[in-house]
DNA sequence: AGGCAGGCTTTTA
DNA sequence: TAAAAGCCTGCC
């Protein structure tokens, strides 16, 4: 029987490029010029843009639909999140929203968040992705996507606890691999239970992942966003304070973004890392 | 108690 | 040599 084409239709903001540059995704890799192929949890899509808003994802309509839907949090309205934002009152989020305009907050995996921003701390995306990829390959299941490439799943906690530490010293962590072992024992133990956080105020879900050795209040307010898809979460880095320094010296107006301050922090981000090459760029 | 300096692995520019 | 989507420890 012939294979039938998933034809997806996709008329909110969404730019692929734009969501793979973000740093919120290790595992996106761009195998041509309007394809990514897409690592999730266990999961693999390949997914091609055809232009006109025009998607073409390399499973059937219900895989689709059960899980990468979600994944892209296909439900929410990006743009009308955008259109709270007054260009007179505030015009560098404008501006900010109308440059990166297509980042949308992807619902991942809250363990996968964790262990991939603990790894991330103090390291530039190249090195977090091998990092990352490194781990998976050392202690993750081995799959098989669509076009017969091999990949490896993202390992479970029990994996992760019980590899041994020469074995994740190899995956280049440094430092953080007794971090990385502290957070896959606090899971598996059940001491933090990711997916009740995802029902729990910021305050709490902050107080509960900063617990865990090596999560700060900036790792935890990225696995918050990204992993709990807590979309006020605020992830503060270098960046962000020079942002909030030079545009923002009276305070930012966390109130009347909300509940949306996440999504605007990740257009602030983008907007200035890119100004930031431009300057390097041109000097 | 809460803020601050220094150290930490490894890679990249 | 310094910086990289930081965090821990010790010190005050």
């Amino acid at each position: 029987m012939e294979k039938q084409e998933t034809i997806l239709h996709i008329s909110d903001d969404f730019d692929m490029d734009r969501i793979a540059e973000s740093g919120q995704c290790f595992r996106w890799e761009k195998t041509d010029p309007d394809t990514y192929r897409i690592i999730a949890g266990r999961a693999c899509l390949y997914m091609k843009a055809l232009g006109e808003d025009r998607y073409a994802p390399d499973c059937g309509r219900e895989i689709f639909e059960s899980f990468w839907q979600d994944y892209f949090d296909l439900g929410e309205n990006y743009g009308k999140v955008r259109s709270m934002i007054d260009p007179e009152k505030d015009p560098f989020l404008f501006r900010a929203a109308e440059a990166e305009k297509g980042i949308r907050i992807l619902r991942q995996d809250p363990w996968e968040m964790l262990i991939t921003f603990i790894i991330s701390q103090n390291r530039s995306i190249p090195a977090i992705r091998r990092s990352v990829e490194l781990l998976a390959k050392s202690c993750g299941e081995k799959m098989t996507d669509q076009r017969g490439r091999s990949y490896f799943a993202f390992p479970d906690p029990e994996a992760v606890a019980s590899l041994p530490e020469g074995e994740l010293k190899a995956c280049r962590l440094g430092y953080r691999c007794r971090y990385v072992k502290a957070a896959a024992e606090a899971v598996l133990k059940g001491e933090v239970d990711l997916p009740t956080l995802a029902g729990e105020d910021e305050k709490r879900t902050l107080e509960v992942l900063t617990g865990i050795l090596g999560v700060g209040v900036k790792v935890a307010s990225c696995v918050s966003l990204f992993g709990l898809h807590h979309t006020d979460a605020f992830p503060v880095d270098v960046w962000m304070k020079r942002i909030l320094e030079d545009h923002y010296p009276e305070g930012y107006p966390f109130e009347r973004y909300s509940p949306w301050n996440g999504v605007f922090q990740q257009y602030m981000f983008a907007f200035y890392r890119h100004l930031d090459r431009k300057k390097r760029g041109q000097t």
